[in-house]
DNA sequence: ATTGATGTTCGACAATGTCGACCACTGCTC
DNA sequence: GAGCAGTGGTCGACATTGTCGAACATCAAT
């Protein structure tokens, strides 16, 4: 691509390739992927090992991720002006509403998280910042992609017997999304899990991002698998609180 | 530097400055920093922005970190051996203390918070993972100076009125951890705040990471501001069990 | 209207990044 | 133990790319 710096978008593949998978790769693996000499990766790897963003074991000869992304990472959130406006409003939704709460925007043609509240009470639970979800079976990516343009999910992945997995069916049900105003994931990411998101906007109207609640389906739906209403009004009214303070801050 | 790629390290300074201060910065004042032509840094943050390590705000045209760095910052987390055999240990520790837990380790000479778990109760309390701290006025900083050459803390930065700013006493105070295997900080970070910690050993018995807890002085000190004994021996029973962990996976 | 800053573009060219060939080492097979 | 196939790593020639000076458009302040 012209005008942009080949080598440091060969970095940013390879930095994503130990992203993804198993964390650990070595040159030679990393040279076949993306095509490049086993010179020119070693040089690669050896610039991102200086600056800190990549590391090698020194037993087996593997490259992972370096500390200084963490860095990188945390202060990234801290001028996330979506999150920042959003986390007075993430708490109190997870008091209320008793359960998780998470911000997410798209990144990659995924759901990133930028901003979880556990669920107010004891038991364990793991925190999802960073965490890159499916657009097609989460409340936030659904949300997502009912208002974005050009966000074709190619492949629609099953996580679950309830996963929407056909075009269409995605379709209508963003369509549903777009008259309601909220989307909710009835036990289609993972089995015995519902949440309900709404839409974040910004300047102009454009939704920048999206805000939900989740936990076990018999507390986030009724009998019959219709999410409650108290916390589809709950998770719309944080929502809307935020994109005035979103709009508000353009003006 | 012979041997790493000129434009990546050009790269990476680019993204520290973004870390750093104000979060946002324009491309002159980018390029009067590192000494650039605003054409070469133009070129470059073209392409990290390209590569979604940037982000350009479109109304005043400056550049901030970019939503790409949170997923591998948090990939960083999911290989890092510290933080994954810690996590077992760190749990219980704030239990049993009822104190917030950290684990930290180098990064750029001071901590980087790799793990951290909230004092079990109800206050609001905000996420330190990828937050760095001084080395020289906080336990787990004192634990990881203590025990590594090379860490010459060149400027001691006073943070209240209690930190050890003379590198005499800094020097003292390292001795003694070395002799009773553990660091204490009397409000010497933030006033009303004390902490302690210990070394978690790696490979050989190299001190890579440290573990404390930390809360209000009047907790975690008796009325002589002494650290209190049970505290002590929790931190350090703790951060032996990780050294074990840590030691054995390498045989 | 002028000035001084900003971000952006573009083409010449010098410097750098690339890569092929080679190396040492390790683990596996016979 | 020898041979083989893989690994990570090095180095120098050279072609490609990254750099940068000059110019431009825009904007805010005076």
């Amino acid at each position: 691509m012209p005008g942009t710096v080949q080598s440091i978008e060969r970095a940013a593949a390879i930095l994503r390739m130990l992203a993804g998978g198993p964390g650990r790769l070595g040159l030679s693996e990393i040279s076949r992927s993306l095509e490049l000499a086993k010179g020119t990766t070693h040089g690669i790897l050896r610039t991102l090992q200086g600056v800190g963003f990549v590391e090698q074991d020194r037993v087996s000869g593997q490259y992972q991720l370096g500390a200084s992304l963490l860095h990188l990472g945390t202060s990234y959130l801290d001028t996330n002006e979506l999150r920042s406006r959003s986390i007075n409003w993430a708490d109190p939704l997870a008091v209320r509403s008793g359960e998780a709460v998470r911000i997410g925007t798209v990144l990659d043609g995924q759901v990133l998280i930028v901003h979880h509240v556990f669920r107010p009470d004891d038991t364990f639970q793991t925190l999802d910042v960073g965490a890159l979800l499916p657009l097609h079976a989460t409340a936030l990516g659904k949300v997502l992609i009912a208002y974005r343009t050009g966000l074709t999910t190619t492949e629609l992945a099953a996580y679950t017997r309830k996963t929407l997995i056909k075009p269409r069916e995605l379709a209508m049900a963003l369509e549903h999304v777009r008259e309601c105003g909220w989307a909710a994931d009835v036990e289609e990411l993972t089995p015995g899990q519902a949440a309900i998101a709404a839409p974040i906007r910004g300047y102009g109207g454009l939704v920048i991002g999206a805000i939900g609640v989740s936990g076990p389906v018999e507390r986030i739906c009724d009998s019959r698998y219709a999410p409650r209403p108290r916390l589809v009004t709950s998770v719309r009214d944080a929502a809307r609180a935020i994109s005035r303070e979103m709009g508000a801050a353009r003006r």
